[in-house]
DNA sequence: AATCGTATGATTGTATACAATAATACGTAG
DNA sequence: CTACGTATTATTGTATACAATCATACGATT
């Protein structure tokens, strides 16, 4: 029932092609290629020892990812995502994490539920520990099950494209410890939701859960080293 | 203010490569290639008088678009769109098309707000006229108002790649008569709301209107031509 | 007759060669 | 010294050549 892989059907990793593309996406997802910078195609097909063809096939996918911006007859660059940007991002993902929550209330599994309920209690463990890799990782995790189990891969593949996005800004909030409890207990409420079949409790729970977490973050002041204005 | 462009930075038409993609997209989304229908990169080439390489790029980008499928060393598919598929990217547009009525609402300009206007009057004489072309263009026009007004880059290309890849389906409901008029109403209601700076009631009204749509499709049973399983 | 294996052809994957465009540097004219 | 124009170089855009993979057909073997 309801569970298909989420994570990238398109562009599997094992091809040449598809190798290309997400360790150039990666690379400009952890930071090392930094915003407005400028992406040459020998340079990068010789660093991962390939010609220019499949670096140019990947770098027309990641444009229409939005990660890098391509004009023509110059060149690739990283685009720069703006503080109004995150806002929107996150917006819009409040809403589509909702419309998940929802629809996992109607098609989550026996075994998924059994996931989310174990996950929560083992944030809890690692949140009273201090464990804020374990917790990141249980968190991605979190929200990836409801990915799976909300029986849409249209919605699915929307959401994973949005959460990686953000990871470029989420890196630097997770090492934030506060937040860590709160965000949990948020978990075990939707969880709990779910599991009373209540799909609008668990929508609103939901979408609140990624409102709270933005808050948080302009709380916190943690994206400000972005741009504030449109580049360019 | 709030206005920019909202049709296709990312791969400007005047380009060889973006003419490519772009023929490639209406083509598919026009009908003239069927679904699960194999695209070879020849023969395109060939009708396009290109080379491999520039159709090759654009099947790069139509398969993270959803619209092809490439499985590697075979060939490129026509992605079949499931009649769940429709009923998913319906429920999802209904959320963004709300939140960008409420954004609308705070950021729209003068001119824009008269131009919405303008819009509803028009269509409301060419909906007694029976004009069904003409109501197919301002209906399209109205929706991008609104993409144009929110003020977010997200969320409008969001919203018209989703309008677009509707329009394969959409292009049998309009033809439907019935609707025209309905739709023109909830048009000018949430037109209203956005003058009268009501948000909350914008974005209801909006949400609501793409769920009547969908009820509308459906009710007519358009879109039976789509596959009832997933393909393969 | 059925099945397996091999050979052949077609198609995609990758690399390279060539063309077009843009950026830079330099020299000359004012 | 500045400004303009030209030459040079670097980089992208496109086409083509070659390699790898897959599908098909045919024939041999059981």
């Amino acid at each position: 029932m309801g569970s298909y892989d989420v994570k990238q059907e398109v562009n599997d990793k094992y091809s040449l092609r598809g190798r290309v593309f997400n360790k150039i996406r990666e690379d400009i997802l952890s930071g090392k290629y930094k915003e407005h910078e400028e992406l040459r195609e020998v340079a990068i097909g010789e660093e991962l020892g390939v010609s220019r063809t499949p670096v140019r096939e990947a770098f027309r996918q990641l444009e229409l990812e939005g990660l890098i911006q391509i004009v023509p007859n110059k060149g690739a660059y990283v685009t720069g995502i703006t503080a109004k940007d995150v806002e929107d991002i996150y917006m819009i993902r409040s809403k589509l994490e909702g419309l998940c929550a929802r629809w996992a209330t109607d098609h989550i599994t026996e075994e998924q539920l059994e996931e989310l309920e174990e996950n929560v209690y083992l944030a809890d463990f690692h949140a009273q520990k201090g464990h804020l890799d374990q917790m990141a990782e249980l968190d991605n995790r979190f929200h990836q099950i409801l990915y799976e189990s909300c029986d849409s891969k249209q919605l699915a593949r929307l959401l994973v494209d949005f959460h990686e996005y953000v990871l470029r800004v989420r890196r630097k909030t997770l090492s934030n410890g506060g937040r860590g409890k709160v965000s949990n207990d948020e978990h075990r409420q939707i969880m709990e939701a779910i599991k009373a079949k209540d799909k609008d409790r668990a929508e609103i729970l939901a979408h609140e859960h990624i409102v709270n977490a933005y808050d948080n973050m302009v709380k916190n002041g943690l994206y400000e080293i972005y741009d504030k204005a449109e580049p360019e």
